[in-house]
DNA sequence: ATCATAATGAGAGTAAGTCTCATTTACACC
DNA sequence: GGTGTAAATGAGACTTACTCTCATTATGAT
């Protein structure tokens, strides 16, 4: 298991726009240029951002304009939602546009960072949760699996 | 894999009062009258629960002392706080008073249902982890491997 | 260029959860 | 069993992450 930097997209910056543009038009919404903004907010974080931090990269943006356009690219397919971190939601690529990949959660101070397992595991995991959900008649979408513990910052305090 | 009951808990009742009476004096906190019915509401409840669905149970129970209770009792290592289900923190018993297990969230109702996996499964996961955590510095304390989807009423809608 | 429609943004509104503080309860010691 | 002290309670004010509203503006199709 190799630990992949989460600096390595899958997609280069303008197939990502392309991809967004793609997935947003299927849902009948435009990608405008706060729309644009925000998608390069999050690619210039290279990390699950809040909120605060995606206005701190990316003044300008109207926060109720944020909060609506992360809605619209959640629906779309383009953003995933992570609440594990605390009381404020976290924003990052959904697949494909990113890697399939996991998070190591700060209990102290709430970050999130990406990490990545390798296939087989992966594999594995997907089988047993197939077949679990397939008992209890629960249709799978895609699983979640988070570390929890303290960052190599809060740790050293 | 076997799917195991919700409902088999791996302590008696009263060994679950008295474990929590314990873990609660060790962190210098009494097991009071409202506690008590604090932790019966979630027991009877089987599944993870929120804040309203506690408050059914055990109707008296003041709002403000549940959500105070429930962070004394989170601290103290009897609960467990899950925010993937939407925007209503959800809490169950921690381990060891529950065995380990992981959690079938619906993303139409905001419902948690806990499944069990097998213990290989398990070790490998928390093996990986392990490593990933190592070489960023973190130090981890649990993990938590959900599975999103529909459950089996959201789902023949 | 025009037009229909979607997107924007400022601010009001909502609701989960926290804080405050006067009162009450639980445990330790006698 | 009483007594004192410190923790727990509960009602309600408060905070804050997030959503809604609506008048204005930008977008993309024709």
């Amino acid at each position: 298991m190799t630990r992949r930097r989460n600096t390595d997209p899958p997609l280069s910056t303008s197939d990502l726009h392309a991809a967004v543009s793609q997935r947003l038009a299927r849902h009948d919404h435009r990608y405008t240029q706060g729309r644009r903004r925000l998608v390069e907010a999050i690619l210039e974080a290279g990390q699950p951002v809040t909120l605060p931090e995606i206005v701190v990269v990316a003044p300008g943006l109207a926060p109720s304009s944020v909060y609506r356009n992360l809605d619209v690219l959640e629906r779309s397919g383009v953003v995933n939602r992570i609440t594990s971190g605390g009381d404020r939601a976290h924003f990052e690529f959904a697949e494909p546009l990113m890697s399939h990949h996991h998070h190591l959660v700060c209990v102290d101070c709430g970050s999130i960072e990406d990490v990545f397992l390798d296939d087989e595991l992966e594999a594995s995991v997907d089988r047993s949760l197939a077949e679990v959900a397939g008992q209890a008649g629960f249709t799978p979408l895609r699983h979640s699996l988070d570390l929890h513990g303290r960052c190599a910052g809060c740790e050293s305090d």
